[in-house]
DNA sequence: GATGAATGAGCTTTCATTCAT
DNA sequence: AATGAATGAAAGCTCATTCAT
């Protein structure tokens, strides 16, 4: 594939993801997107032969985009504490200057399971950045600073409690910013992992 | 209304909810909701007048529903960490019995905003449900059990975490039956929001 | 059939004239005119065997309320040119007064042949309005005064006038009232048909 | 636009114009209309957004279509009288050989106040019909062989009674061919607005 | 490769009419 | 005679996808 096809892809991408994230998968149609790329209806299924094709694509250009941010808070050499701190702040930034990422993660591919069944089964398409919570969750286990639970339990806890803030938000429930938070929630999550 | 109409009312409430939650609110239409009621498409409208009205009454069901659950759990003469504990319990006994009630909460309410906006706007649905959670944390601040935080993070926290973990259970990632973590993950929170 | 049936049938007559002639007969339905009278649906029924019926049993309703008025006018023993000027006078007089009846003849009757097609034919529901018209007009040549002209020359030309400045009046076009005019009409009329 | 999508445009205007005055607004469906045009139901919709839109578009066309034999009309150098014959052989050809246009007029446009309610206020869709009709008013007054009367009256006059002729050789009263009536009929309009 | 008109199945919703109570 | 829930055909409209140009 030519490298002019691929920008082009991302293009198609970010302009979905935006209008995914904030009408919804149903609400928003084929000739939507195609239109805010600014390129024909035809020409979009010359990139993506469908559109939950289009949809699985997404997600996985999401979970790469937070697995890499994860991986540099990973390699850094810092407690787990930190780490911990790190990674909340991460995920708030994104909520805040990317909110469509984290929308999309929580509204569209969590929510529509007939979508994603095919191609997605598991966490196949979230695997770059379940990958990397897992790291860190192993790490800290090894170094002594967290409890040795259930990593399924230590990742609900962890993505469920992100997940529920920035719905809270979303729905404009919260009165403060999601940043004034996060010493809060850090604090909360290591408290509860570590030993 | 007549009782029986009330009654037909429930019965379609209780189709449609266990339809939706398994196939999207999109992919359901009114057709399937009322063959699988055995009545007509058109006397579906003789008890809701539109496919959002209908989605609308089932939220406000389960936050009835659930609301009275925890409160039944708020008025016993029993610990914080007591009733953390059974608030984790019957949450996840009610996504193991009546899956279609949290899984209801998470797909569909929570992510199709377009549907809820007029109406259910804030927590104005989950209202029943959201108070008495909100009960059973400043009872637990006011006896000296739970630090006094933001309400909201810790609620993030409570519900994030449960959801978190249903959802888990749903995409068919967690080894083991929910019940199996009901003691780790009462820890986790109580841990997390206690002094 | 009793009188007790008889006024009732009126009161629903009234009651859907009203709604027709306000909001068109599409767009008016069987539940609207039924909740309007304070009586079911079903009951409406029992007086006119279908909506297409009550909508011919209004018509002939109309035509006689108008014919009853011509016939007094045509009784009185006055010239044709006053004749003139008080038939101008009771149709603008009921088109302010009970605007619906002349709404009705001109938006409902004139406009949906096909609900009046069987059992209307040619001018058997207008019967009694027609005709006054034309005793009218045969009076008037008899007695020297008109033209003896096409009755239908003569027919068209009073009632597509009259209709005209209704519907011009209906749609907020005249600017002044329509009782302003009758002098105006009357004499155009008179002067169009007179000797 | 292309001028071949114009052009399909066109096309749909004249079958839909001869369906809706034949069969009604109502009894008129999308499925008809795409059928007699020989496309697609989904197609119509990428000519006129809706049901609606296309019926104010079929009154512009009419209106537009009257407004120019009107024009060449009151561009001739002849008398008022001969002007107002030649309005009255028009109208009266045009009903003759495409009575589906003046039908339009009569049933669908004038009748169905809530389809145009939006869009057609006053007279925006029939501008250029009643422009024509204002000028040949106003210079038959200007040259002193009309009287100086209220515009809407004689306005009301001439199109009312025309429409009444029509309608009553629609409803297959009149016992003669509507030319037969021209000298009469124009001769009662000149006499009656003529000094 | 790009276009955008065409497709048609499928959606939600309406409503005249029926009929068991 | 009165009720109003039930019916189901049919409406207007949408939209993912195709394909001739």
């Amino acid at each position: 594939m030519t490298s002019k096809k691929q920008l082009k892809k991302e293009l198609i991408i970010q302009s979905a993801l935006e209008l995914f994230a904030s009408k919804g998968f149903y609400s928003t149609t084929i000739p939507d997107i195609a239109s805010s790329v600014k390129i024909s209806v035809g020409s979009m299924y010359n990139y993506f032969t469908s559109k939950d094709v289009l949809a699985k694509e997404i997600i996985k250009y999401i979970s790469l985009y937070l697995g890499n941010k994860l991986q540099n808070i990973n390699e850094e050499k810092i407690s787990t504490e930190e780490k911990t701190k790190k990674i909340v702040e991460v995920y708030f930034k994104t909520a805040s200057l990317k909110p469509e990422m984290i929308d999309y993660f929580l509204r569209i591919y969590l929510s529509n399971r007939e979508v994603f069944k095919n191609g997605c089964e598991g966490m196949i398409c979230v695997n770059e950045f379940v990958t990397e919570i897992m790291i860190y969750f192993e790490e800290g286990v090894r170094c002594g600073d967290l409890r040795d639970q259930d990593f399924f339990s230590a990742f609900g806890l962890f993505m469920g409690y992100l997940g529920g803030m920035v719905f809270l938000k979303g729905e404009e429930i919260l009165p403060k910013a999601l940043d004034t938070y996060i010493d809060d929630i850090s604090y909360n999550i290591y408290k509860a992992l570590s030993k």
